[in-house]
DNA sequence: ATTATGTATTTTGAATACAATCGATCTGGG
DNA sequence: CCCAGATCGATTGTATTCAAAATACATAAT
């Protein structure tokens, strides 16, 4: 017998919103890409209303741009754009930081050195994939733990942005190895709960992932 | 003669956000409210379609929440959520002071000192409406002078917000006094260029502000 | 040949029409 | 009298249609 569960009544606008930001943060559609209603259309299989709500959704969320009877096109990441994002993601995460140290609990703290461990398994073998996905779960949980939705809410849409970059330049080795020794210490904070020491350390891992980015982008601009 | 400039072609579903958002900003729509689309198009004389795609982007800056089928409703500011708004404005207003005394031109750093003495002057004349409308303009031209794109987008999507509890709560002959004592304060330090000291006292001041907002968001909820 | 202008096609903006869902009321049975 | 179920009205979700604007193309004039 499987269990009976309310059937999900997904809006045809979210869902295709959904899709899109996912399309669009993984590069499957190129920043500056010029996206046609008509083509979304066909390619969903619905009509032009929903689409529309939805581009409008990601307008809103800063993905893409909308231009007065010129249609939608993929908001471009300029070299500024990332500099921008430095010091905002660099105080957002500090403060992630600061605030899940007071209010995380013991078993989330447990579920982060697991997370840890896994994370730097993957990275001995290599597994880029599983890489990221082990560091967004940590960045999840420290969000989380932070129990604050407004700053969940605003990390979010700014980490979207990044990840864009993220799927555009590709990780070096060096910077990797890197990334990894700092999450250790990251942890370390954390289990201390000492909220200052995790503050500068988040943020400084931030500024280094940062950094590592531009050069990829800027040669891309 | 007249100049010569480019005409204004305005998008419906643009203004109509924007009417929206200034409406609910300002109260004229109550937290918890339903808003129904008929309504709206009544009163704006439009059809649903601009209406519904207006209340896409409220919804997606948060002003609003849409429910499946049962339409949109004012958001409703608890006072967790002014609980949470303190540390990530807190950190955000820091951050653009930061900002703002590395990057502000002198000429900004003046326009600044001129606003001041017109802030006090509202002050001593009692006159609320035109202290907040300068007070609007300080915190506007510290965030021009700062610089960064993507931390005016969060700060003016996040001061919406907070707006709205001030125009619910009315403030207090002596948290007034104390604000403008504690702007005389971060002028000086922005005259000083002094960073850090400017980002302490803009964070203590917006704790404070947010502080006297409390009470009356508990009473209401 | 090049530029400017007029026309046609394409694409977006807005309105209307149709379908589906939710809530409330009404009715019948206990 | 109260509760369960059905039905109706209202409201939202989606599709289709109509209108306006922009781009592309062709033609004409210099």
């Amino acid at each position: 017998m499987t269990a009976i569960s309310p059937i999900e009544r997904r809006a045809l606008h979210k869902d295709l919103a959904d899709n899109l930001r996912r399309a669009i943060i993984h590069g499957e559609f190129k920043p500056g890409e010029r996206i046609s209603e008509k083509a979304l259309c066909e390619q969903f299989g619905v009509s032009r209303t929903p689409v529309r709500e939805a581009l409008k959704i990601l307008s809103a969320e800063g993905l893409v741009q909308l231009k007065q009877n010129r249609g939608a096109t993929v908001t471009q990441l300029t070299a500024r754009d990332i500099e921008d994002a430095f010091p905002v993601m660099g105080a957002l995460e500090a403060l992630a930081g600061e605030l899940a140290a007071r209010n995380a609990t013991d078993a989330q703290i447990e579920r982060l050195q697991t997370l840890q461990s896994r994370m730097t398994a993957m990275f001995s073998r290599g597994d880029r994939k599983g890489y990221f996905k082990v560091n967004e779960e940590i960045h999840q949980l420290i969000l989380t733990a932070a129990d604050n939705a407004l700053l969940a809410r605003l990390m979010c849409s700014v980490s979207a942005q990044v990840r864009r970059a993220r799927y555009q330049a590709n990780l070096s080795p060096e910077r990797w190895a890197a990334a990894v020794a700092e999450h250790e210490e990251i942890l370390q904070a954390f289990t201390e709960r000492n909220g200052p020491k995790l503050s500068r350390l988040l943020k400084a891992h931030l500024a280094n992932k940062l950094a590592s980015l531009l050069p990829a982008i800027k040669k891309g601009a």
